[in-house]
DNA sequence: TAGCTACGGGTCAGCTT
DNA sequence: AGCTGACCCGTAG
């Protein structure tokens, strides 16, 4: 894979970069290396015997023996484990060269570079031994008011950066100077585009109800072909089989597992929940046997790292530890229930041997306890079980490949692909440098004011036919590309400036974001053909991340003209594009951020093709008028995106006026018409199963043109009859512990406070008592509160179009029938 | 230890009547 | 009893 945004920098005279990031070894030729397109024997070179290519998995770093030291562990195309360690690092940030400083403890050096801040005053570079003094004199010029750049720029990221390495290396053969444990100390390196398979290793525990006993623990291991599936169960040791083995203390347990990991060394370690529990419990197992839980490389011990809210970041020291809900969550493969059974019935179509959870909640810790008595071998084919879920679910969407890919893009290894403003420092900060600049502290920035975000059209509520969506293909990137919009060309827009339509100026001769933009959107359209979706879903991720750091306080280009450029231009094109529809007969019903919803006039025959055709048109159109008035070259592409035979606006509830972000349409632009509902009821997780199938079920008659009203007395009468009483069940997540819930007390607060051992998610049920766990016992349903606050609602959005009412139209007639 | 804003709607809590 | 604003959640983009 080509890097992104490689392109070739100038250099001021005399001014090289392993001067002012002097790492490693030879890394004076790597680095002006970079600054030249790629040449050809970056592919096509022959290697010596001993050269390596690596897939970074893990950096780290650590003040010892008074200096900072570096290790990076990693997978070799020859399927080897490799350490890479730098002994003696060094950590460097910047001050004003006309700064006056204390003497600051562990200063190496400070010396003149040719960079300036970003008023154009030079800096110079402060170089530490460790880590801890640099930290120490950065705090101390905070305190002091003396400004400082890039003082919380960890050296492992830097190293990195630099070298613009995103994720994987080569080691020449002649930079390798192995010691007999595989650790390669102070290699050359060079990036590389490095794909390798990656081993892994799913676990899973079981326990007894508290959690304080550990029955048994399961794996399975792959790599490549090879795969070991093997479950230690506390049991008599007779009656070990090859896969299972009994052992006889929870001692020996851990042990089994702790050996496993060094016999097998993993490069990922899978599970589901384990941060928050498997590994929690196997901490506590640790302790119990005063013994380390050493999973990491090297027989390191994991770091339980506690995060807010009794949560932990657990590192293991040398693997990747992926947890699937997370990790799942953090790459945009979204479900509505993250449990492992639900998912693993959706990706696998199969699920757990034991479900999690009945209707008497309690069912699975019996059972676990009941196996764990009288069927060990059961026990254990349900342990082993969820390993295998885990791993093929992952292996399924392909959440490994897609975070190697956003690893590839990004720079950021694989336990940190979700970072977005980290990954935005990887991206700019080495390119910011080359074009003489260095950037803020990110403890220096002050968020200024906020900054407006998409524009929302107000909606005509009705009921409409016709209709097509228009979309700007990634409108936030396209006008980043068209409009220069970029933190350089922000604080050069004297030189050839272009102004966006409110009037923000920036340079169009000196970018960096723009010209990346470009680079990951060919890669994109390359990826979409060669059928890659990881690498292209992975781009667009990305692209779409770098609108939302520019606006954030946490990330050091922060600068409210950024995304407010971008914004405002995007309002600007939308209102505008609406005026030109309508000064063609087009009605325009709704739009927001990015679309626009047109009425085709009922007189035009072909309705469906002038979809593409007004896209074509308006993209005409604002390539001459953004050329006329702003002298750009607009990538902007509206494309015809959906038709809707029928198309609903609701009103909101007890109102006239359209609610935004809310309707549902009758598709017909795909294989076979398909109702489709955004915003309403019918997608939202807090609402009740019945209700949504209502919902569902309301919108499919009203486009059929079906009855409605006897359709509704017939739900009510069902609902009434305990037809729907397994479809009643509110979830809601508990969005803070428990105990922060002091303000006030919504239901599923009520329904926690009920439960023994709340999740996050809580399940309850309306009842005349009141909302009601799940698990506790719910027959006293309230079917009143059923009627009034989830169907009534979603009827009356539709019923208000032809003049009607649920209480009226449905219920009264009725209400005397009982 | 940190990508963003816009939006609707249910419910609670506290107030006025 | 009825109104209002704050809180809370989940969603669109």
């Amino acid at each position: 894979m080509v890097l992104p945004g490689c392109r070739p920098y100038a250099f001021a005279e005399g001014f090289t970069f392993d001067i002012i990031f002097p790492y490693g070894i030879g890394s004076y030729q790597q680095i002006t290396f970079f600054n030249q397109i790629m040449p050809p024997w970056f592919s096509s070179r022959t290697r010596g015997e001993a050269a390596l290519d690596v897939f970074l998995l893990t950096g780290d770093f650590r003040d010892e023996n008074g200096r900072c030291a570096m290790e990076f562990y990693g997978r070799s195309t020859t399927d080897r484990t490799i350490r890479l360690r730098f002994p003696q690092a060094q950590v460097v940030f910047f001050v004003e060269r006309n700064a006056s400083l204390p003497a600051f403890e562990g200063l190496l050096e400070r010396r003149e570079v040719n960079l300036s801040n970003e008023q154009l005053q030079p800096v110079d570079a402060l170089y530490f031994d460790t880590w801890q003094h640099s930290r120490r004199a950065s705090q101390r010029c905070l305190e002091n008011h003396i400004s400082i750049y890039e003082g919380d720029v960890r050296p492992t990221d830097r190293f990195l950066m630099e070298r613009f390495i995103y994720g994987g290396v080569h080691i020449d053969s002649d930079g390798i100077d192995e010691d007999k444990a595989g650790t390669i100390v102070n290699p050359r390196l060079v990036a590389a585009d490095v794909s390798t398979e990656l081993s892994s290793l799913s676990f899973d525990i079981e326990t007894d109800r508290h959690h304080s006993e550990v029955y048994s623990i399961a794996w399975d291991f792959r790599a490549g072909s090879r795969r070991i599936q093997q479950v230690v169960v506390r049991g008599e040791p007779a009656q070990s089989t090859p896969t299972v083995s009994m052992v006889d203390s929870e001692t020996a347990l851990l042990s089994a597992f702790i050996d496993a990991l060094k016999t097998l060394d993993p490069d990922l370690l899978l599970g589901w929940h384990v941060e928050g529990f498997d590994l929690r419990v196997l901490q506590n197992l640790a302790d119990r046997c005063r013994m380390p839980l050493a999973l990491g490389r090297g027989g390191r011990p994991v770091k339980m790292v506690p995060l807010r809210n009794d949560q932990y970041r657990v590192v293991v020291p040398g693997r990747v530890v992926i947890d699937g809900p997370t990790a799942l969550r953090q790459n945009f493969f979204t479900y509505e229930n993250y449990s492992l059974d639900a998912v693993a019935q959706l990706v696998l179509d199969r699920g757990k041997l034991i479900e999690d959870q009945n209707d008497s909640g309690e069912s699975k810790v019996n059972e676990i306890d009941r196996l764990f008595a009288d069927d060990k071998p059961a026990l254990a084919r349900y342990n082993l079980e969820d390993c295998v879920l885990v791993t093929d679910i992952l292996d399924k969407v392909g959440l490994i490949t897609m975070m190697q890919r956003r690893v590839q893009l990004s720079g950021m290894l694989l336990d940190h692909v979700g970072r977005s403003t980290a990954a935005f420092d990887h991206l700019m900060l080495p390119r910011y440098h080359r074009e003489g600049f260095v950037a803020p502290d990110v403890r220096s920035i002050e968020v200024r004011e906020h900054a407006a975000g998409g524009y929302v059209m107000d909606p005509e509520p009705g009921l409409y036919h016709r209709t097509i969506v228009l979309d700007f293909k990634s409108l936030y990137p396209s006008l980043i590309r068209t409009f220069k919009i970029d933190p350089l060309s922000r604080l050069l827009a004297d030189e050839k400036g272009i102004s966006v339509p409110n009037g923000i100026r920036f340079s169009r001769t000196r970018s960096i974001l723009p010209e990346m933009i470009e680079t990951l959107m060919q890669r994109r359209a390359e990826a979409k053909d060669a059928k890659d979706q990881a690498l292209s879903q992975a781009i667009k991720i990305l692209m779409n991340s770098f609108y939302g750091v520019m606006g954030s306080g946490g990330c050091r280009f922060y600068h409210p003209d950024l995304p407010t450029a971008i914004t405002s231009t995007g309002k600007w094109l939308l209102i505008e594009s609406r005026s030109w529809l309508e000064a063609r007969g087009y009605r325009v019903l709704y739009g927001d951020t990015d679309s626009i919803f047109v009425e085709i006039p009922e007189s035009h025959s072909d309705w469906q093709a002038e979809g593409p055709v007004l896209a074509d048109t308006l993209n005409g159109y604002w390539k001459d008028r953004l050329h006329d008035e702003f002298d750009v070259d607009s990538i902007l592409e509206f494309e015809f995106e959906k038709a809707y035979a029928m198309f609903f606006l609701p009103a909101v509830r007890g109102g006239q006026l359209g609610a935004k972000k809310r309707y549902a349409g009758l598709r017909v632009n795909v294989d076979t018409p398909v109702v489709e509902i955004v915003g309403l009821e019918a997608v939202r997780s807090d609402w009740t199963p019945m209700a949504r199938a209502f919902q569902r079920e309301l919108f499919q008659r009203l486009f059929d043109d079906r009855p409605l009203i006897s359709w509704m007395k017939a739900w009510v009468k069902a609902l009434h009859r305990g037809d729907y009483d397994d479809r009643l069940t509110y979830t809601k997540r508990l969005r803070k512990p428990l105990a922060e819930y002091t303000r006030s007390t919504p239901p599923h607060v009520k329904a926690a406070r009920l439960m023994a051992s709340p999740g996050r998610r809580i399940s309850y049920v309306m009842t005349h008592r009141g909302p009601m766990p799940l698990e506790r016992n719910h027959v006293d349903i309230d079917y009143t509160h059923y009627i009034d606050r989830q169907i009534r609602p979603i009827a009356d959005q539709v019923l208000a179009l032809d003049g009607q009412t649920f209480n009226e139209d449905v219920l009264s007639k009725q209400l005397k029938l009982f």
